[in-house]
DNA sequence: AGAAATAAAAATGTGCACATTTGGCCCCGT
DNA sequence: ACGGGGCCAAATGTGCACATTTTTATTTCT
């Protein structure tokens, strides 16, 4: 009997949500190993436990899997990370234009709402809740149109793009800017989707920008592995 | 020693594409069971390759999986359906304001060509192949923008909406229309993006309408719409 | 000493036996 | 006849031992 006699699927999830956390959160270093044996120790799970959450893991592309050669946290190129943003760039813009023909007066108030959060956050310093935030205002954007699929995309494209901002994060990184933001709704709250395209194109400019600069360094060769022991 | 030798990763995508492929050819119908025994035996497998094979179809989303009760061909609801033709509206409607700005003569010829292939097939009233050339045409949309993720998110929605089509394909099913097709490529070749997002959306609009309609008689019964309080 | 070959160690992948869960069936009681 | 419970067969899920591959360490030869 375990400690903690969780059944089969509540252990696949913990274990899962552990390691999404870890990778959400940036606690794993590009690059890093997953060997399935440390993790089974450190997590106090079966090996076959932590092999099926890699597994699934890859299939999200959140990882990378090799086979006979293990699974790593995967070290993006410069031109990975742009293909990311830009993607999440053209479909925003999708989502924006449909946004034009069926934005409900409700929708846009929780948007404004959601920009005071940022704006607290923001005024507060507070960088880990600007950069949830941040995320969470295009989740705001593209669940509006209450479609699962997009929704899903977006989450998809946001949850890989947290492992890139923890690999650039070298100064400062202020997020996504909260003006910026706040221009796209007040385009869309005027009934100028074309405007918000515009705005949210720029935006996105802008991050990218913010990203590219420190490319050179970073790039896919990882130090901390060729010299390690 | 078997019949033919293949390393384990080579069955692996074997008997992945053969179930892909079933599922794309709507050769398995809609609710389906698909049991990990029985497959095992028709494909000369063993069961964990078949196993293997599901999770990732499920990871997919391309089949259902129900903990301990098997893996299912998806019966989608018509909600579910247009949610993935809405998606794929939305989405290639931020492609081609996207593609406005950034295609080549190359694209354009190649796009042109493409067409002429689609004709040839409509006049040949060959409905399989129009039914793939159709599919390939949004396809060769996206990948004029080069973007690993974009082409992704569109392979995706098509691979499941083959499923939906055989779901659905009562009445002729005269895949997507070649006219209308032509008619984005023009706008794209005036430089008229504003006018191709216009006109793919009311071609997804057509595809829909097509779609809708046998709703009714093919759906699965689903008790919480009709007993809802 | 350096490079190639080789052996040992470690990590991933696989098959199988067994555990667990589900679904059908029969029987029974009301 | 209908609904409920319990039993049995079948299907899914899991742990473990073993096979295979990769990586590291060592030896050997030029």
């Amino acid at each position: 009997m375990r400690r903690t006699p969780k059944s089969a699927p509540e252990i696949d999830e913990m274990v899962y949500d552990r390691l999404s956390n870890a990778l959400m959160e940036g606690k794993l270093r590009a690059g890093t190993k997953l060997a399935e044996h440390k993790l089974a120790d450190a997590l106090g799970v079966s090996r076959e436990r932590v092999r099926k959450a890699l597994h699934r893991l890859a299939a999200d592309r959140r990882i990378d899997i090799i086979p006979n050669r293990g699974a790593r946290v995967p070290s993006p190129s410069a031109e990975e990370i742009r293909a990311v943003y830009q993607a999440h760039r053209t479909l925003e813009a999708g989502v924006l234009l449909q946004l034009g023909t069926s934005l409900s007066e409700a929708m846009l108030t929780s948007l404004e709402q959601h920009l005071h959060k940022e704006r607290d956050a923001a005024r507060a310093n507070d960088r880990a809740l600007s950069v949830r935030l941040s995320g969470e205002f295009h989740i705001l954007l593209v669940d509006a149109l209450d479609n699962a699929e997009l929704s899903r995309f977006i989450r998809d494209l946001l949850s890989r793009s947290s492992i890139m901002v923890s690999l650039y994060e070298h100064s400062g990184h202020s997020a996504c800017g909260v003006d910026e933001h706040a221009a796209i709704v007040e385009a869309l709250r005027k009934g100028d989707p074309m405007s918000a395209v515009a705005l949210s194109r720029d935006h996105f400019t802008h991050v990218q920008e913010r990203l590219d600069f420190p490319a050179a360094d970073s790039a896919p060769v990882n130090f901390q592995d060729i010299f390690q022991s």
